[in-house]
RNA sequence: UCCCCAGUAGCUCAAUUGGCAGAGCGGGUGGCUGUUAACCACUAGGUUCGCGGUUCAAAUCCGUGCUGGGGAGCCA
């Protein structure tokens, strides 16, 4: 019996008989020699069958394979020059699993919509394959990350009876008898087990029922959000600078040859180093005036294009801080010294990405809680919760959300976001 | 929700701007002893997104619907 070995791994076996799983990636037929490039999920190698006679069995068990078909390869690994990747399977034997039809899949181009309604097929190239992967080392260098600074995960639901966001952009659902909504945010739940747990974390997917249809829009995306007592803005921006420094150091470290497959330029990634730069809300707006580029008003959000006429000016991501209150949720602290801004910040990554991360301190006066949720017309009951969190012990506290898609998309240097996850949620399109 | 663009073979696209619907890839058959999205020859494959209109004549022009793409607003 022949060893299993995944491709990956292929370099320590060379002059060695072992058995490789896999699928027909591609293959290649140049009369004696015939060609099969085999994938197994690890990785490609190119293997080689030959024979003297044209009508040996072996042959013929080659003619029928098709693009994808699952077949067990037994061979010998040789080192070679010729193949891609510098090894090569010098085939024996091998056994077909499953003939597969004709695949829609070719090695020519395909447009975005063709690729998409196949979502299911189309993970299997290799570009997606390298995006996933740097996704898991994301999301595992986020979540070491966070546990090494002593943050504890805890969950929050995604049932729920309120809205964290603007009520417009919620999913609705039945729960037996009540309405429920699908979580727009954990975060109102993590500042309750951060009062129980000082540091804590959440992380999971959220919705949002909002019409946009652009390169950076999902309806279902993944966020990881700490909350942190005691804690005041500048802790957590500190917090969310090192935790993007680290992110970044990881995939490079752990990555190389995705970035590699993806064609990424690393150098831009090289100087994501501490410290960040930090903006205020009435600096950005200055740049953006002197740009001449941009109609926003002030006190308007900026938007899309504004975030990267902003960024551009640095090569680093970049937080801007003290937005004008009206445009923020109600849950966030106003400034003290200047009670019309708010203690939040807004992380743009570099290179036009636009906005990573959103955080803010909280409010944790009670009465000040009260007048802004009664200014934003929310409900009280829904919301007793929250407020009691104000009347046990409250203490100042911020934390943040960390849009892991986006975050993919800007490490990878992906032109739309629905690559950075397996099932793209999108407008209008919940297939496959 | 608004603005712009597109829909032709399984896929990616052509079609002299209103005059015989075609190529590459993929499929099939055959050839080739080192291919790198192999190559060469032959071959099958069409309700030109649906409906209505203009015209001697519509893939092409007009109207309408559907689907998709790009962007805006909003956001991570």
């Amino acid at each position: 019996m022949k060893k299993w070995v995944y491709i990956k791994d292929v370099s320590k076996f060379v002059g060695e008989e072992v058995l490789i799983k896999g699928w027909v990636y591609n293959k290649r037929d140049v009369g004696r020699i015939k060609f099969i490039l085999v994938r197994d999920g690890t990785g490609i190698i190119q293997s080689t069958i030959w024979s003297k006679d044209p009508d040996c069995p072996i042959f013929e068990k080659f003619d029928k394979l098709t693009q994808e078909s699952s077949i067990k390869v037994s061979g010998k690994v040789k080192k070679d020059e010729r193949a891609p990747g510098g090894y090569e399977l010098e085939i024996t034997d091998f056994e077909i699993i499953q003939i597969a039809e004709e695949y829609p899949i070719s090695k020519k181009n395909h447009g975005t919509a063709f690729l998409m309604e196949n979502r299911h097929l189309w993970l299997r190239s290799i570009r997606q394959t390298a995006i996933l992967k740097i996704r898991a080392s994301i999301i595992k260098s986020i979540r070491d990350f966070m546990d090494k600074e002593g943050f504890i995960l805890t969950d929050s639901p995604i049932l729920t009876a309120n809205a964290v966001e603007g009520t417009t952009t919620l999913f609705e659902t039945s729960y037996f008898d009540e309405k429920a909504y699908l979580s727009q945010s954990g975060q109102l739940y993590a500042e309750a087990s951060a009062l129980a747990l000082a540091k804590t974390y959440t992380f999971g997917p959220t919705f949002r029922a909002e019409k946009s249809k652009t390169r950076r829009h999902l309806i279902e995306f993944w966020m990881m959000e700490p909350e942190w007592a005691y804690a005041e803005l500048d802790d957590v921006f500190i917090l969310a600078q090192n935790l993007l420094v680290y992110i970044v150091e990881r995939v490079l470290e752990e990555r190389s040859e995705e970035l590699k497959i993806l064609e990424r330029d690393t150098k831009p990634l090289e100087e994501i180093k501490a410290p960040f730069p930090k903006i205020k809300y009435d600096e950005a707006f200055e740049i953006l005036k002197k740009s001449g580029k941009s109609q926003t008003s002030y006190g308007s959000d900026f938007g899309g294009t504004d975030e990267t006429i902003i960024s551009e000016k640095f090569n680093k991501p970049l937080a801007i801080t003290h937005y004008p209150s009206n445009i923020k949720a109600f849950y966030m602290q106003p400034d003290q010294d200047n009670p019309d801004k708010i203690l939040c910040m807004d992380i743009l990554a570099p290179e036009g990405y636009g906005e990573i991360i959103g955080g803010s301190q909280r409010i944790h006066d009670l009465d000040l809680l009260l007048k802004k949720i009664n200014e934003h017309k929310l409900s009280k009951e829904v919301f007793k919760w929250y407020i009691d969190l104000r009347k046990y012990g409250s203490v100042p506290h911020s934390g943040f959300g960390l849009g892991v898609e986006r975050t993919v998309a800007w490490i990878c240097h992906l032109p739309h976001i629905r690559e950075t996850i397996p099932f793209p949620r999108m407008l209008y399109n919940l297939y496959p």
